[in-house]
RNA sequence: GGGGCAGUAGGGUAGCCUGGUCCAUCCUAGAGCGUUUGGGACGCUUUGACGGCAGUUCGAAUCUGCCCUGCCCCA
């Protein structure tokens, strides 16, 4: 499983980059004999941990964390028809206890609306029960038919934090979607990966949704990534499971919900848009190693270096770094490779010539090279570090705004498209979308689109020429 | 959903058409010992595989069927 000298595929041919990174840097092994479920290195695993720590931090702010049951009873299942409409043919069903066939199978969730609504029901009572803002991290399981692909489309998702709020009004859900979405960018900003914020089209909203706010992200090869939803879900579920609660003059009211999830996309998108050639490059407060020190053990002063090595691992330790000293029995060189592909920001190199120098030799994971002074070693790594993460991150918004083009024509939109998101005036009528994605072999993926990169204003429809808006249109994943 | 190609040691390959010559071979990796270390070290020793099930046959990596898994193209 180690990597093998100079053979991860070139990113420009992402498809095969992204297959191989994922095992020589450890992070996913696909080999799992079922199609569709992967297992997590421990590497990948420490990365997972990393972003989901910052998930939770963002969230824990005004949410709770909960944790509902993964098997859901058919009939609670069944209960709200469009829902049911959006996952009946990729739900996995238990069917037998042993030998004996259950009275009433019960579904893996393939999202947990339809476990947590009912006991939603039973705990919300009064207006002061409101707001309600659970969240969880949980896997959950989809029967995929079309090609399944690690951390991208799963049958199990691992990974999934799907949070589930109540309201009063709708208005007040309406808030908590613009929360969400706030909440979301946040989130993206900290793994340095730019998103483009729409609304999705009516006819790809979330089953039992009002409607469906995404983020997306695109990929290398230009296609986008929805890597984050927000649904204001009305009062649909509230109706279906009963939830209700009695307001101020002492009458009983219909709530309103919104969900909002986010999956191992995530870590698919961070992977994606920062990795190079050399595998992964990882922003400083997610990588499972955030500072590699190689000692270069030279002749008879071995000790001397591994004890500086050692020095100066103990001392960024402290400062409440992820370190490593690898004083592997291999050449430099090796070494510089292997971290390399696991995306650590900065390597430190100690040799006799530092030792005399006072200095140590810093090299971030972008090739950037510098002697630093030995003393005050932390504070400079610190700043390195965020300097580091500072670059990934303007470095992946110039990519994303070189990747959106403002089309006005067909042939123009195709254009885009092959290389990235068009930004098309739409009239909004599913016809001329139909027409549009028939066209350009694309999809509109929505509107009322939110980046500093797309401008909002009227033009005549791609299509008919009526008074349209900016739509976003785009290859997707 | 439709079609195509593939599966041989931890990873990458040859062999398959034309069944036996193959305890298969090479690169790489793993283990051990020694020498080495400022961008992928070297020597010696050693470990390790024909996706699964059934069938044809004296004999199957090789032929047949089904299944599983992966990759590519089209809808």
């Amino acid at each position: 499983m180690d990597d093998e000298a100079g053979s991860l595929p070139a990113k420009n041919d992402f498809s095969a980059w992204y297959n191989d990174i994922l095992w020589r840097a450890e992070v996913m092994d696909v080999r799992y004999p079922v199609k569709g479920l992967y297992v997590w290195y421990p590497h990948g695993f420490a990365l997972r941990r990393a972003v989901y720590q910052l998930l939770r931090d963002l969230l824990d702010t005004d949410h709770q964390e909960t944790l509902f049951p993964l098997l859901i009873p058919k009939t609670e299942f069944m209960k709200e028809k469009e829902h049911i409409k959006g996952f009946e043919e990729e739900v996995y069903w238990v069917t037998h206890g042993g030998l004996t066939e259950l009275d009433i199978p019960l579904a893996l969730r393939p999202t947990s609306e339809t476990a947590i609504y009912p006991m939603y029901s039973l705990w919300i009572r009064s207006h002061a029960d409101l707001p309600l803002k659970l969240y969880q991290i949980v896997n959950t399981f989809r029967y995929e038919t079309k090609h399944t692909r690690p951390l991208i489309r799963l049958r199990e998702i691992t990974s999934f934090k799907e949070a589930h709020t109540v309201h009063a009004t709708w208005d007040e859900a309406e808030a908590q979607v613009r929360t969400a979405v706030s909440l979301y960018t946040t989130f993206y900003r900290r793994l340095c990966v730019p998103v483009i914020i729409s609304r999705r089209p009516d006819w790809d909203k979330f089953p039992g949704a009002d409607y469906t706010i995404a983020t997306d992200t695109v990929m290398p090869d230009g296609r986008t990534l929805q890597i984050g939803t927000v649904h204001h879900l009305g009062d649909h579920f509230s109706r279906t499971f009963s939830i209700t609660y009695e307001d101020a003059n002492g009458e009983q009211q219909y709530a309103y919900q919104t969900c909002y999830g986010i999956s191992e996309r995530s870590i698919a998108a961070v992977i994606s848009v920062h990795g190079d050639d050399r595998g992964l490059v990882l922003p400083s407060d997610l990588a499972p190693v955030q500072v590699v020190i190689v000692p270069i053990i030279v002749g008879k002063r071995g000790d001397e270096v591994l004890a500086h090595a050692a020095a100066c691992e103990a001392e960024l330790q402290a400062a409440g770094l992820r370190v490593r000293t690898d004083a592997r029995n291999l050449r430099p060189g090796a070494k510089y490779y292997h971290w390399e592909m696991r995306g650590v920001p900065l390597r430190i190199e100690i040799g006799p010539r530092d030792i005399d120098a006072g200095t140590v030799m810093a090299v971030t994971r972008l090739g950037e090279k510098q002697g630093i002074a030995r003393n005050g070693l932390s504070g400079t790594v610190r700043e390195l570090l965020d300097a580091f993460s500072e670059t990934l991150r303007q470095r992946a918004e110039e990519r994303m705004k070189a990747s959106i083009h403002a089309v006005s024509s067909i042939d123009g939109a195709k254009e885009a498209v092959a290389t990235g998101v068009a930004v098309v005036p739409w009239c909004g009528e599913e016809a001329c979308a139909g027409e549009l994605e028939r066209l350009t072999d694309a999809s509109v993926l929505g509107t009322d689109v939110r980046s500093p990169h797309v401008a909002e204003r009227e033009a005549p429809c791609i299509i008919c020429g009526k008074t349209g808006r900016p739509a976003l249109l785009g290859r997707s994943y």
